[in-house]
DNA sequence: AAATAACTACGAAAATATTCGTAGAAAAAT
DNA sequence: ATTTTTCTACGAATATTTTCGTAGTTATTT
């Protein structure tokens, strides 16, 4: 399922420390922003409702885990930002987002590289 | 300013047709989805309100001209998007669209084409 | 000319997302 | 031992977005 802006945030702060605590996301969260604690909470309890994250009790306290994965939330997002806003053209956006914004050299290399396997996939069909 | 995912769905039609009414609007989003002419027009006005379209009466009906432009509305989008979902990493962004999207070998040598130009400037900086 | 259809304007309901106050329990600090 | 801090649960306020009903006006059809 589609995760909310506030989700996605939680989610990353998730995916990038693992499993941890309401008060350690929500002092991370108020690094960005000023959030109030039962407000992170209250978002770590509609996740586990909607089944996003799981959590164990450690103590009195509850630790969290994603369980949706990064890649395919990427995806899907990705998915739908690509119809409503480019028309469904990647090759758009890809444009757009080469052009906008900074790449390294060896950033555009990773990239040539794997156009290079697509195109040398396309000419085998 | 950022446009909601409706409003930016009238867009997309204003972009492609030009200006027109709410009629013909309201007609082109219920080949999506069913929604009523009064909640179109709510989104006219609303839009009108908001600057992001123009509209001049032609008898007793508007025509409304979208006032902001695709190229800069996709690039606001994408820049959010970029940050959000990709944690600002464009490169991640294209590879991912690169690898699951469909793009053509022509696409494909537009995009080469982008990267050999931008290479060229990196180097003379 | 009366009825019907096609408009706009406007307010407000409904749906969704965000924020936080309050209560109660458990641990930690004084 | 009492106070303070730290946690969960829960309900509800607020904000935002989407949807539509109703009213009033003008044009079109019968």
């Amino acid at each position: 399922m589609k995760p909310t802006d506030s989700e996605l945030e939680i989610l990353q702060i998730l995916w990038q420390k693992g499993p941890t605590t309401v008060r350690v996301i929500n002092d991370l969260l108020n690094e960005q922003r000023e959030v109030g604690y039962t407000t992170t909470l209250k978002f770590m309890q509609i996740m586990f409702e909607k089944g996003m994250v799981s959590r164990v009790e450690d103590g009195r306290t509850h630790i969290y885990t994603a369980l949706v994965g990064e890649y395919g939330t990427q995806s899907l997002l990705l998915q739908k930002f690509v119809d409503n806003t480019f028309r469904g053209s990647a090759a758009q956006l890809v444009m757009q987002a080469l052009g906008n914004h900074e790449a390294s050299a060896s950033e555009l290399d990773e990239i040539k590289a794997l156009i290079a396997q697509i195109e040398q996939n396309q000419g085998k069909s």
